[in-house]
DNA sequence: TTATAATCTAATCAC
DNA sequence: GTGATTAGATTATT
């Protein structure tokens, strides 16, 4: 149990720290309601309710936002905050984009299989990559799911498991690439008509109902 | 001049379908801050200078998250809507997301010049992939600029073009991807040390300040 | 050590 | 021509 918590929240914070600008991330919905009563005595009861919903909207769209994005609103923490602002602001980090030779890729010459080409070209292994994301089992059993019925999704189909599960929808298509790497080439098509128990997502979507940008702007 | 704002309008077009649940984009500023204007008799001028403080904290949060997306908010109509989300909510397209075995791909076997090795294997080119994606030339340039400078932006980097040039980071990457593909590998090494005119955007960034999610939730 | 997310190249598709 | 996708290899993290 504390393991999968620690799950989530290793996932947050990188995505935290993937999107530092969005930091923190969303708390309760009580700060906003509160600014609304705190200055609503010059405002009458109708457009009292009518602002509370106007700011219950756009808390909804925000929340969808950063639900494409992949970030949680759940009860965390923001720690770790600020680091990458730093990064960003600190130019001492532009070293990392200098104009850096693309290093040779060192292979490990005492291969025992022997690789079709090494393909000895310009890949810089050094470039640091995105922090890796731990998706909880809740997600993996979906993707899972997912992937049982149609391991080629289009793009629609990622999007909205992206919105299921919360999941960016490049991080879900980075998923899918892995997957099918290393579970569909395997010969596994003679285990091809074993579990035909898995649904292509039924209409779970209608549940999350889209929130339009005209609620706000208009 | 009526090319390039055609691509741009293909861009958001384009950005549109892939981000159906946003749209229509963003409106001018009018809209809201009429909102606060015509229900505002009731709400004293600071507080009314406040709310639309607010408003306006709101809005730039919400640009921000559509510029990491990739949505622009310049002056374009909100033609072509919905014709995703008919998609999303029309349980006939799961046809696209059934269980649809890989196609084995099809080479045409008159090649004259001989491939290393065609790979027979599985990839369901029919898959209806995202829609091609239309890059203005300021984008273009800006693009080229940094990859002259660095053709493996780290991700910061690769986030930090994002928000300058509105384009989503996947894009991003993938440009990198094709560009490193067809403009690096073609004996470009004799021609390294050309051009060390482009800089590895210097503190632009800098005039974009990020907007912490506190303005919404204070 | 193993599992896996992220990134890379090369080839190819598709508009 | 170029954006998007795939397979496969590789690196790095847990």
């Amino acid at each position: 149990m504390d393991l999968e918590l620690d799950q989530v929240l290793c996932t947050v914070l990188s995505l935290e720290e993937d999107y530092p600008a969005l930091s923190p991330p969303l708390r309760s919905q009580d700060h906003l309601s509160s600014y609304f009563f705190t200055s609503g005595h010059f405002i009458s009861q109708k457009e009292t309710q009518e602002a509370l919903h106007h700011s219950a909207i756009i808390q909804q769209t925000v929340c969808e936002l950063c639900s494409i994005l992949g970030i949680y609103e759940g009860p965390q923490t923001g720690k770790r905050m600020g680091q990458n602002i730093t990064n960003m602001t600190n130019p001492e980090t532009n070293k990392e984009d200098k104009p850096r030779k693309p290093l040779k890729r060192k292979y490990s010459d005492d291969r025992q299989n022997g690789y079709k080409k090494p393909r000895v070209e310009t890949m810089p292994s050094g470039a640091r990559s995105r922090k890796k994301t731990i998706y909880s089992n809740e997600q993996i059993k979906l993707l899972q799911n997912q992937f049982d019925c149609n391991p080629y999704p289009d793009f629609v189909s990622r999007r909205r498991i992206s919105q299921i599960t919360g999941i960016p929808e490049p991080r879900i298509q980075v998923w899918f690439q892995n997957r099918r790497a290393r579970y569909l080439s395997k010969s596994n098509q003679i285990l091809e008509r074993k579990k035909p128990t898995a649904q292509p997502l039924p209409n779970v979507h209608k549940k999350l109902p889209s929130i339009s940008m005209e609620d706000i702007w208009m």
